[in-house]
DNA sequence: CTGAAAGCGCTTACAG
DNA sequence: CTGAAAGCGCTTACAG
């Protein structure tokens, strides 16, 4: 690959001029740029990033530390931020978390010497207290903190989240309204800061109807097994419902699954919503009535924030509201 | 953070000494050692991934090229990646090519100043002929390159694949077998090589049933849209058919919703039968007939070929056996 | 077995 | 407006 080194000589300029010419900063004579930008064509010359990113102490590659990549939504707010990323030439690293809190800290703990751009973390989970110091370790660094999903502001990291408590209390109503009073709650509460707002969203809701009952609710993980068998062991229990409020699409699919295999139908004898709006939802069969995501808008508001860094220390959260999509379940 | 510099001066010992005990190749005094493992962890230290990549000519980082990351089994062959390469201590680098060959051109021009430690093509799609000399100076530059999911060992890569055509010819002989004949298949052919090679085995088992009738090859994406109007269309149009062979678990599942819709039962009027054998599988009703992947194993062999690199140009060819997961839609 | 020195490819004050 | 020089943090021949 050609260097600077190569350009310059071709050019019949300095290293520097090249490097100023290629950051096009200071001014370059007219004459001389045309020089330099020639010879850099003619070259295919590229600076290497690792050369650059030691010299300034930074790189060009942004670290996405996701919670869960199995779950759809992420997945889709990763793809959407790798290719907005990449718009501003930019890398994403992938780290995926797999809720382990252990696995967080390890990378947080290497991350100030990767001289990252930035850290995405979008990771529901709740954060152990010692990754704090880890943060503001990787702040000082000059490297921007971001969160996605959940609010990390009181860290001083801005946050783009969702209105989750809100987003489920609407969702909720809607069963309310339509004259569900036994609506189960299914999804991660404890462990998940995330899952506890929806969690609190649905009790809010169901408070309000005088209708909650702790028996409703199952504490289970996001996977399409942890709906399916939270709903087969509910009805061998003989615990009475007549709607689900999920707390993902898969667990909401993997409910539709158990219910089906039961002889309930979806949604004459139970109602069903699911909670994320993946691609899936649309497909299923009665289609899956569910809350939206928009994971290209929460990409877009991530580089956005990555590429305007604000310099003031401040922390701004950005919310995204969540709407009901009305399909065929519920 | 601190550097080697700090190290040294801390252990009382100079700069190459330290460098020496991090990377434990060369001998030093026992006691030496000891100093200096003492000062690194008393001092935190980590070494600048940057200024080791400069000096050394490579990084630790991997680039995984997806396809098109929609597609669930390259996600999950993401994952298995990410997790396996971690454990060697090395970073993955996403890139989601979205099926653009201008964007993988893009990335595979600026790959050889990124001192990859690797590169991995998971793509399907059939590599134009503008990428060879690219990927020929990637090499050059002493960076791995690896295909997975596609045969590539006819430019010097070693490739990772799947029995594409004899699984796809086994599974279409299931159906002929439970006395099918106007078997359907929908999947991509044209542009993707993985495709045309799944095509070609269903053609092969239905030409040697004599039942090949070129109205039922669909020719379309791996998306749940694509199956659901592939379906459509037959239907509107008027073609018999009694059994579908999906190219992936999304079209199968875009199809099952398409013949719902419908009325027509699966697995009694039209038996389905997808591949890629995704989580979603088993929670579809009925559950979905497919065609296993075995991601984790993928991941395996290409972390395996990523860590002993075989020095001699060889080019090996790992082929994984795909078998038919039998469940209640065919 | 250990250290001094060169150099990976860049950028950026510092002079001029 | 342009160049010579220092230095980012490491590793690796080269001496000793």
């Amino acid at each position: 690959m050609a260097t600077v080194q190569e350009v310059a000589r071709r050019a019949g300029v300095s290293l520097a001029t090249v490097s100023r010419v290629q950051n096009g900063n200071t001014t370059v004579a007219a004459e001389i740029r045309e020089r330099v930008h020639a010879a850099i064509i003619e070259l295919g010359y590229r600076p290497n990033p690792m050369a650059q990113g030691l010299r300034k102490g930074r790189s060009n590659t942004v670290a996405l530390v996701v919670g869960d990549l199995a779950q759809r939504h992420l997945f889709e707010l990763t793809v959407n931020v790798q290719v907005a990323l990449e718009d501003e030439g930019m890398d994403l690293l992938l780290f995926n978390q797999g809720h382990s809190s252990a696995r967080l800290n390890d990378f947080l703990a290497r991350a100030p010497t990767m001289a990252l751009r930035g850290i995405v973390v979008a990771t529901s989970d709740a954060l152990p207290a010692r990754v704090a110091p880890l943060l503001e370790r990787i702040k000082a660094a000059g490297c921007t903190v971001l969160a996605v999903g959940q609010n990390l502001t009181h860290l001083g990291i801005p946050s783009v989240v969702y209105d989750e408590g809100e987003a489920t209390t609407r969702s909720v109503q809607y069963l309310l309204e339509k004259g569900h009073r036994r609506i189960a709650y299914i999804g991660r509460i404890k462990g998940s800061a995330v899952g506890t707002e929806r969690f609190k969203g649905y009790k809010a809701a169901m408070d309000a109807a005088g209708a909650f009952d702790p028996a409703l609710v199952w504490d289970r993980t996001y996977r399409y097994a942890a709906g399916h068998d939270a709903v087969v062991q509910a009805l061998d229990q003989g615990i009475a419902f007549t709607a689900i409020q999920a707390g993902s699409d898969e667990i909401a699919a993997g409910a539709m699954a158990a219910l089906h295999d039961r002889g309930v139908h979806v949604p004459a004898d139970v109602a069903l919503v699911g909670f994320g709006d993946i691609e899936l939802g649309s497909y299923l069969r009665p289609a899956l009535t569910t809350v939206s995501s928009n994971a290209p808008l929460a990409a877009r508001y991530v580089t956005g924030l990555l590429t305007h860094e604000q310099g003031d220390g401040s922390a701004p959260l950005t919310t995204i509201t969540r709407s009901l999509v009305k399909r065929d379940s519920a």
